[in-house]
RNA sequence: GCCCCCAUAGCUCAAUUGGAAGAGCAACGGAUUUCUAAUCCGUAGGUUACAGGUUCGAUCCCUGUUGGGGGUACCA
């Protein structure tokens, strides 16, 4: 459409400026608008509408077989589908069904990282958010043509792992009734009493006397690993790749990492500690690269770590974060710069806080002390579904008060329902239908026979893969969500009118009506599944 | 101090990213012998935090101010 626009103005004249197409939200001013007259207005000192005229002048005589009616109004040129265009695209849909809204496929791999959570405990709700925008995210960059991959990062390496092992070993001590307190930054989290009478069963008092660290760190780790993946599948969410950060130690890909900077001559020595010249490659600060303990702090192994997936042939990283490894992006950033990756080539999504409300009050949550509420056991409470909307809703940078008493009501505030139920809606016409024997079927449809309303319903359809695009471009779930509560909303209204006049209902007398109105109400049903799909949430055949 | 995020209807949020301010909830009034009322229709609700700037046009971009949240380690 924009090729056309710009081809209609290129004989009033030339070159033509950068200008937009417009999906407005209502459809009563068109189903494509342009703003080419503002941009041409000053350019040919005329006003905006007069050049509006003249452009969709041409653009009426181009006769192109999509556009149909064209109206100027107040400088933008709004244009209609053609009955023809709207008639192809539905046949699209029905031939595509699930395919629908798919872009063509890229030669483009995207590697996604979320979650990475430290397995030194379970995932709280924060993680829960970043999890799901992460999976979601992916489904559409998956849906908008990209080769996506994605992949958690397991620190299972580091001093948070140490502490672990040792958290574990004094509730070992205690399970077994030997005296021992849990130090300042011990994990104090339930769990671990928990894993420790695991060990108990497993190793009876066999380490009691000598404990074996390497043991009960590797024990608890992995348990809690576990425990992650069956809770991010509980939620639905699906991961490809599960990257470690001790083997990458174990690869000495970090000690590669300070040899690099050595060589060129970005490290210098200072406080007993090994410095990375990060200020002189765009850094806010110079970096510590070897702390003064001999170890590599996180970021060695997390610069390694980001090489190894542009060395798996990665075209682009996003990776997910919380809002408190802000400050880390620019370190991470300007290091892959410096090793000569673009830097369009490395995005961080930071998922802004996400605050619990229970009882009109806010729910403090730290892994180190024992109060928080699991996403384990939201997920006990309150419906997959729900959560992963509820989650999808809002844009990642925002801050998200999670409203546990709201979540947890069926209520209205659970708009998740409303679109499950469009959906199951038209599934029970469908079943209608078929025990009155009556047929619908085909990949045709007859504009003709479609009234105001329905022909409204189609053009909404149509939109749906520039949902897709410009939310896979944001990175952002909240277009689908929004164009999802369109599509069920639209359809809810049309519904609700056979309440007045039985003639509007869709298993109404007229033959041909009817045949028109469940043909289109099974491309209806496949948006919804489409987009549902994407927010991975189900499609409910009666509710 | 410096950096990041946020501020739109009473509440929770949209607005296809510089193009025509819109939903849901709550409130009020109405619709139910149905194709599933987990629904629909209507009413009301706005100086888009404030002050400037750029622009034909600003909720969106720039500058400043106010208020809220987060970060600013030889932790991860």
């Amino acid at each position: 459409m924009k090729d056309l626009l710009r081809k209609a103005a290129s004989r009033l004249t030339e070159p033509i400026p950068e200008f937009n197409i417009i999906y407005n939200t209502d459809l009563k001013f068109a189903d494509v608008s342009t703003d080419i007259g503002f941009k041409l207005a000053s350019l040919l000192k005329d006003n905006p509408n007069n050049i509006a005229q003249q452009v969709a002048q041409e653009l009426k005589q181009m006769n192109h077989q999509a556009v149909g009616r064209v109206e100027v109004l107040k400088g933008y040129i709004n244009i209609f589908y053609s009955q023809n265009y709207l008639e192809d695209i539905y046949s699209k849909i029905i031939k595509e069904d699930s395919i629908y809204g798919s872009h063509p496929k890229k030669k483009f791999r995207i590697n996604m990282e979320f979650i990475s959570a430290n397995p030194t405990g379970p995932l709280h709700i924060a993680h829960g958010r970043q999890a799901i925008i992460g999976d979601v995210v992916s489904n559409v960059l998956t849906k908008a043509g990209y080769d996506v991959q994605r992949e958690y990062y397991i620190n299972d390496s580091g001093n948070q792992i140490e502490m672990l092992g040792k958290s574990l070993y004094v509730r070992y001590q205690q399970i077994c009734g030997v005296n021992a307190e849990l130090g300042e930054n011990s994990y104090k989290g339930e769990y671990l009493i928990d894993l420790a009478k695991e060990f108990k069963e497993q190793y009876g008092d066999k380490y009691l006397k000598e404990p074996d660290l390497k043991l009960f760190k590797e024990f608890a780790a992995a348990k809690l690993l576990e425990q992650i993946k069956q809770t991010a599948s509980k939620a639905g969410i699906k991961m490809d790749y599960y990257a470690s950060q001790k083997q990458l130690e174990n690869e000495s890909k970090d000690k590669e990492i300070i040899g690099f900077l050595s060589s060129k001559g970005m490290a210098f020595e200072k406080d007993g500690a090994l410095w990375a010249k990060s200020t002189s490659y765009g850094d806010d600060q110079d970096r510590v690269i070897r702390k003064s303990d001999g170890l590599f702090p996180y970021r060695v192994s997390d610069y390694a770590y980001h090489l190894d997936k542009f060395k798996r042939d990665f075209d682009l990283l996003i990776d997910i974060w919380g809002p408190d490894h802000h400050s880390h992006i620019k370190d991470v950033s300007s290091f892959l710069q410096f090793a000569g990756y673009d830097k369009d080539r490395f995005k961080v999504l930071i998922i802004q806080h996400c605050r619990v409300i229970s009882g009109g009050k806010e729910v403090k949550m730290s892994k180190r002390n024992a109060t928080f509420i699991t996403l384990d056991e939201l997920l006990d409470d309150i419906p997959r579904d729900v959560v992963r909307y509820f989650f999808s809703m809002r844009k990642p940078e925002t801050h998200l008060d999670f409203d546990l008493d709201l979540a947890i009501k069926k209520s209205m505030e659970n708009p998740v329902y409303y679109v499950q139920y469009a959906y199951a809606r038209i599934n029970s016409i469908f079943k209608k239908a078929k025990e009155l024997d009556i047929k619908h079927s085909g990949e045709d449809l007859d504009f003709a026979r479609l009234n105001q309303d329905e022909r409204d319903l189609l053009r909404l359809l149509v939109r749906f893969p520039n949902f897709v695009e410009i939310s896979a471009k944001e990175l952002d779930p909240t277009p689908i969500v929004s164009y999802t509560m369109d599509v069920a909303r639209s359809f809810q209204s049309y519904y609700q009118k056979a309440d007045k006049d039985r003639s509007l209902a869709v298993l109404c007398d007229d033959v041909n009506a009817r045949e028109a109105r469940l043909k289109l109400l099974k491309a209806v049903q496949i948006v919804l599944k489409n987009c549902f799909d994407i927010l991975g949430i189900s499609a409910p055949d009666k509710m």
